[in-house]
DNA sequence: GTTTAAGCGAGACGGTACGTCCTGTCTTAAC
DNA sequence: GTTAAGACAGGACGTACCGTCTCGCTTAAAC
């Protein structure tokens, strides 16, 4: 029998060892760093943390959903500060997303994963209530706050604001291949800010 | 010898036979249509196209390529009639990609043909070389037209350009899952007007 | 690992399952019996058994080596009584050898496998300490009994006498073609019986 | 349209290169000696011949009826020279065909070729009716000699005393692997002359 | 303290796809 | 119509990976 990790029943009998859990998902992430998500094996990832592979299936249905956990999960962005200014506060998100998928193991993991969990409709699920969900929820937290400072009459399409954030930056690392994400990051801030607010400054120089 | 398509030698001996050429790469897409890009086989394309595997991999070094032949060759965006103004030539790029990503082999492909062409050294650079490239070259051809109007005064970075229009619509549709392009476009094309002549205009009204 | 029947370690891990080992050999036997050795394959026989090829090849390192050890293997020559004449007892070894090379599973394998073990040093080396060796030796016991008798002066070279048995039976079954064997054997070994003994007997009359 | 080599029609066009013929028998047998049968291929025999490998299966219906055309119709044998006494015939006749199988091209090819001949029920019928008959002619005329001469009271039953000739040598050769062939033929012969004379001779000293 | 139930590492299991190789047929241009 | 070259359909090979299952053992909670 299967088990979600937050479900009750398994009241006797050994219980996991969290130590189990860890290894799993850091080996993972060594596994992906090493050799990429498209050649990660799980035999691999179990050899790797010293564990049996039915310890990893106890844990995680499929392939998909170990590296899942071991990368969405831990891609939590943080609430931005409040910067000041709606060009600022862009950037900032922006370079939160860019360290997301722009870190070595995001970058040999994001593509393949992103096309598994497209291909099954479970984690697309899970990958939309979580990661992007948590995403929009940010992007929504940087309008709002530029309405509220007046810098935007009314807060745009969400969806829309969401893909213009964070499609370029999907673009340019995986489809341009580029690694050079700073003054891309800074530029691409500028010229949505003036997309949204439909004109005038961008940074303040 | 393989992939001998394009170079020389190969003078005597039967020549490889355009229709099996053609049937490999239409039983390719209706594979991906009916199975998608994770779940399609070599076996089911040699099948469907009467096909032995061995004609297959006499053109095709592997299952990758094959498909980045059977889709991506044919993804041959055409250069965008002049409409007039930046924005509806914005608009139209943007309907085209839309319409090369969103179309239903592409939407079961992409995804997971980008994973594996990023994971190949040799693939990712024939799809730079030709797809990005080619795309690269249309965006490029647009800005100077607007400059030629006069609606920018300078062509702004072609590489963060082009991630702004790709971007988005590679994350609308696979990130956010959404189907509903006309209008997604018709926004996008507006915003990225404004974001890159900075402000003013938008769709005449 | 391959092959790891007789040799320690692999002292953890799931132990092989003793019914798979066997239903490998007894599918092997039945699919050459209805195919022969030539067209057998080892899918066939992986889903006549209802075992994955991977179970196979953990035991057999090649299609020969499995075809060797389901009928080799399984046609260990009892030692023959002692029937209390040279001329009985050598008719019996040959009844032996004529069942063990003549029956319906041997009479479609022998020569395809013999081909096959002579093109491979390793399985030649075990062919020759398996089955000839324990030819041999009943070759062996059969003269020595005789020498104790008195029907023989001395031992005679034990390798012309064992071509001398196992050769002609080869001969009429498969280059002849022939069926009939029971008149053969009693002639054969009445000949035979003849030339050892340097004349007189044959069988009682 | 296949067409036999004796076969009469191809009135018109190019006539085949006898030329051809021959290089592709040559090959055949070149690439035996140093592959053996089983991992002959005729692809090699074409290229090794210089020649398409329709020029091969215009000659030869099958790889086996290839074989068998480069190596079992120059396995004819000579009729003995009358050496004056049948255990002198008969070892002339031993050394014949040991001559025969134990050759190196025969050597690598004999067990594979004979296997697939009795896979095949058209060859089976060639190889009996020319190899084997002639064969058994041989043994036919020995035989009959040595009545001729008072040698044998009567003729034995033919196919036994050809399985005791040409089984021994089969077996020496093939399943002991002994290369050492001329004291085992001299005594072969003398033994089987007892064996048929009913004692007696052997050898003259 | 014992029992019990589940966890554990190891690795065998059925299944499926891969990419290679070979056979016997077919197709081209040259002769 | 034959030739050399080589593409063609078909099909088996042996490898690799997935997700499941089984072995003997360990570990903590329940009794």
């Amino acid at each position: 029998m299967r088990r979600g990790q937050g479900e009750e029943g398994a009241r006797t009998g050994r219980p996991r060892d969290g130590r189990v859990d860890a290894s799993i998902l850091a080996a993972t992430r060594e596994v992906l760093a090493e050799t990429g998500y498209v050649r990660l094996t799980v035999d691999a990832v179990a050899a790797r943390a010293g564990v049996g592979k039915a310890a990893i299936y106890r844990r995680h249905a499929t392939k998909q959903e170990m590296v899942f956990a071991a990368t969405v999960h831990t891609m939590a962005l943080e609430a931005p500060a409040d910067t000041g200014s709606f060009v600022t506060d862009l950037a900032a998100l922006i370079d939160d997303i860019l360290a997301t998928l722009g870190n070595p193991v995001a970058l040999v993991t994001v593509p393949g994963l992103l096309a598994d969990v497209i291909a099954d409709a479970d984690l697309t699920a899970r990958f939309r209530g979580t990661f992007m969900e948590r995403q929009r929820d940010l992007v929504e937290e940087v309008l709002d706050r530029a309405v509220g400072r007046g810098e935007l009459d009314e807060r745009p399409e969400l969806d829309l604001v969401h893909a213009m954030l964070v499609g370029p930056v999907f673009a340019w690392l995986f489809m341009m291949g580029r690694r050079d994400g700073d003054v891309f990051a800074r530029e691409l801030a500028s010229r949505l800010a003036v997309a949204l607010t439909g004109g005038g400054s961008g940074f303040p120089s």
